[in-house]
RNA sequence: CGGGGUGUGGCGCAGCCCGGUUAGCGCGCUACGUUCGGGACGUAGAGGCCGAGAGUUCAAAUCUCUCCACCCCGACCA
């Protein structure tokens, strides 16, 4: 195995998939396009997960949990949901193996299932035929449900945390009484999803709607926020759909409204999945692996003692009690690494993984009651003293934590891009990338002929776009939204 | 699902053209010792039905056929 990655510049896709699994984020599975999220990414999960989860919860949502397994039947129920889905749903046929006479398991075909079912691509269908037993009256709503789950779409091309097979996700799914309220729900979801992506992840996002092709499969609105990775190209991070009534059409949910008339219920859901975790190492990542924002690194500090001396072990040992103990009290994650791994092993090591913060501690630093600190994001080395270390260590892990949304912030700003003609629109794309923001008729036609010209896709409508004035950048006519157009993930 | 590529100790590869003793290298792994402030070193070890099946041959990692798997690039998707 080579000592580093595959430099960005070079390979960018390369990178990627050396540092989810150089940095021990995952591993491959058995079964083409899954994967193993292993210790170290799913503690990076986990903890994304915990702060959504929280947001949630504040927000009056509860947790629950629904089958994996829907009859065939009910995905068909909504048609354009069906249409969405169908070309990437796993099928359960049969219930039991058997085995023949030498020795191999062959499916039963005694087995065969009257009715077949689908493993979840996504939980609408389920969930609506339950909440039509649930609701009855206006008293019963909102219903606000969330879920923690993974679900199955077979996927032609598969990307570890970005596209796999299987994936771990929440959806959220609401009920309500008016449509009003609905809306209010699905853009208040992503305004939860803006500050999980800024504030938890380091990572600034544009929030907007989509465009009628690439909403969801059965909404009326689909808003999303969208960011720019690395190699300029965009990933959406995070969906929130406003469902009206399409749902409870469909599995017929009705309420006794105030005025004691039946009514079809309004719905909204949403999700983030575990391909946040690839937006975050593609957000922040450099050559030499991964940078974790500080809120949601497993390890925010690692301490590496260096010594000769089993003398001087124990001096460090003794030496760094007070401090790990003291900040563990903080709640900092600390960790360490007494392996025999020479030093500049582990300072590679734990770059490659990302740690906000590394302590060198030997027994030059002992004798001047001091720590070597290591800034991952900057690359900074500071000397300072043990006794500040209490305040100080703190204070980087917030500075590490807006530094990196700042770098990202930075660099997306630098490669968004006002565009008025279609020849800019093509130089951007085929020389350096990045969001570009201009005006579109609002015609499916000119989307897709944009699309066949230079694989850009409209990310989203701005909710702060401003259309005055402004003309398609392709047909030349007058724009009905400001977009922004990128290659996605 | 189309195009390309690759399957050989845990990982990365060489060997294959032109069949022939015991299948080799680097990394990793184990033990011991010396090391330790930016990927340490020495010594001694362990680890392989060469992706699967069939065929050709006195003899197959190597030639032929079939199958399977995975990776990359395109069309579709969180």
């Amino acid at each position: 195995m080579s000592k580093g990655v595959t430099p960005q510049s070079k390979d960018y896709a390369t990178w990627y998939t050396d540092v989810v699994i150089r940095a021990g984020l995952a591993d491959y599975g058995p079964v083409k396009g899954t994967m193993v999220i292993k210790p170290y990414g799913f503690a990076l999960w986990e903890n994304l997960k915990q702060s959504l989860d929280t947001m949630l919860r504040d927000s009056g949502h509860v947790n629950a949990y629904f089958p994996l397994f829907i009859p065939k039947s009910f995905l068909a129920r909504e048609a354009e949901h069906v249409e969405g889905f169908a070309k990437e749903c796993a099928v359960v046929t049969h219930t039991r193996l058997m085995a023949t006479d030498d020795g191999k398991l062959v499916v039963d075909p005694e087995s065969r299932l009257e009715e077949e079912v689908i493993v979840r691509p996504t939980s609408e269908t389920i969930i609506w035929s339950m909440y039509k037993k649930w609701i009855q009256s206006y008293r019963d709503l909102p219903l606000l449900i969330n879920q923690w789950a993974n679900v199955v779409r077979w996927e032609m091309r598969t990307r570890l945390f970005l596209r796999t097979t299987e994936f771990l996700w929440q959806e959220g799914h609401t009920a309500h009484a008016t449509a009003n309220e609905a809306e209010q729900e699905a853009r208040r979801i992503l305004d939860i999803y803006r500050q999980l992506a800024e504030d938890y992840l380091a990572i600034p996002v544009i929030t907007g709607t989509k465009s009628e092709s690439e909403k969801f499969a059965g909404a009326d609105h689909t808003y999303a926020i969208e960011a720019m990775m690395g190699d300029r190209r965009a990933l959406q991070a995070g969906t929130s759909h406003n469902l009206g009534q399409n749902f409870a059409r469909a599995f017929q949910v009705t309420f006794q409204n105030e005025n004691n008339k039946e009514e079809l219920v309004y719905a909204t859901s949403w999700g983030v999945s575990t391909r946040l975790v690839g937006a975050v190492v593609m957000a922040h990542g450099d050559d030499k692996g991964l940078r974790l924002p500080p809120r949601i690194a497993p390890i925010q500090v690692v301490i590496i003692p260096i010594y000769r001396q089993p003398e001087d072990k124990e001096r460090i040992i003794d030496y760094l009690k007070p401090l790990t103990s003291g900040l563990k009290k903080q709640g900092v994650r600390i960790h360490e690494d007494w392996s025999d791994a020479s030093p500049g092993y582990k300072f590679n090591e734990w770059e490659m993984k990302g740690v906000p913060l590394r302590l060198e501690v030997g027994p030059r630093d002992v004798n001047r009651e001091q720590a070597v600190v290591v800034r991952r994001d900057t690359g900074e080395k500071l000397v300072l003293s043990m006794n500040s270390l209490m305040e100080e260590i703190p204070r980087l892990l917030d500075d590490i934590q807006t530094g990196l949304f700042q770098q990202a912030l930075e660099f997306r700003n630098q490669h968004t891009h006002q565009v008025t003609t279609f020849e800019e629109f093509r130089n951007i794309l085929e020389g350096p990338g990045g969001f570009i923001r201009c005006g579109w008729d609002g015609t499916l036609e000119t989307e897709a002929a944009i699309k066949d010209a230079t694989k850009a896709t409209i990310r989203c409508i701005p909710f702060d776009e401003n259309p005055e004035g402004l003309s398609c950048v392709f047909s030349g006519k007058p724009a009905r939204h400001e977009v922004i157009f990128a290659k996605a993930y």
